[in-house]
DNA sequence: TATTTACCCGAGTATTTTAGTCGGTTATAC
DNA sequence: GTATAACCGACTAAAATACTCGGGTAAATA
């Protein structure tokens, strides 16, 4: 499925828009700085994002960006899907002909593993992450002597 | 995590030692020519593979490669792992400092991503692959009337 | 209406990664 | 000793990624 810095930006921009949303859109430039990502390289972003309706833009002084939806209803399959075109790891693009014209031993597998992976980032909103980033904050402030322990909560997950 | 041709490739390589498994080693210039991939590349890809003891090798004449473990005792994960060094998809290397040496805002969900398909891959043998193939082919026989259907069915897949 | 702000857009480029080649060495069966 | 096939390191072509650059265009303010 490829996933790079071009879509951990994506999202990272999308939920500094969902914690600085205010009435006020919020500048490229701010996003910019807050998380050291490229200007211009924001902008090829935020085109896309717009174009895939999950931002929405003001144009001129005092203009900048906003989330299109509420932060609860975008989820990140959608906002790494907008600039990384597939969240696909076959070989065929679904097609199943890799092996000439044939469907290769393995491409199952990867149709598999492909669902698995956008069926994860399908079901955790913007909203979802921010919850979790404040409850850690907390926790940490309530007993800041030991530090951190990982805690997976996204899904009730099924580690043994 | 990074998904590409050459843990594909390994994967592939690895089904056909498995499918052709005899008391014979297998050649490389014969899962070359059976899966159509490049020969010095597979040596390239061998070489990790006898590294992290998932094949064996025998040198000379009738030499070749076996699987070190019965497919039934090796998952997809440990050979995608022996070849791609990492199904890690964080910017940090899970270390925690992508954002000038802090931890970003989406830090846990790419760990948690990661684990996901970590766990995806670890429950998937050689075997189940094979099992897999085999009963499609199996079914396709019965009606080969209908172009086939797909049927995902390594995990009880939890699809609504 | 001039100016400034900030989005908009396409093309171009440096860097990195991937996929693959090449030339040669070593072990072993016959 | 000769053919076979694994072993090994270095090198390279091609593709993808992560950017930059230069100029737009819409809108608010003065
Ligand atoms: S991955 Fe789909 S046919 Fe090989
Ligand atoms: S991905 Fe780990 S700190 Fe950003």
């Amino acid at each position: 499925m490829k996933l790079t810095t071009k879509g951990r930006y994506a999202v990272t921009a999308m939920l500094d828009l969902a914690i600085h949303a205010e009435s006020k859109p919020i500048t490229l430039s701010e996003i910019s700085e807050r998380q050291g990502i490229s200007l211009s390289y924001l902008e090829q972003l935020f085109a896309k994002l717009r174009k895939n309706e999950l931002v929405k833009s003001v144009r001129g002084p005092g203009g900048g960006y906003q989330l299109f939806n509420s932060p609860a209803d975008i989820v990140v399959a959608k906002v790494i899907d907008a600039v990384n075109e597939s969240t696909d790891v076959t070989a065929c693009g679904g097609k199943g002909n890799c092996h000439d014209g044939k469907q290769c031993i393995t491409h199952d597998l990867w149709c598999e593993l492909s669902e698995q992976i956008h069926q994860f980032l399908s079901g955790i909103t913007l909203q979802n992450v921010i919850d979790k980033q404040k409850a850690k904050e907390e926790a940490q402030r309530e007993d800041n002597l030991r530090p951190s322990e990982p805690n997976n909560t996204f899904i009730l997950s099924q580690v043994s």
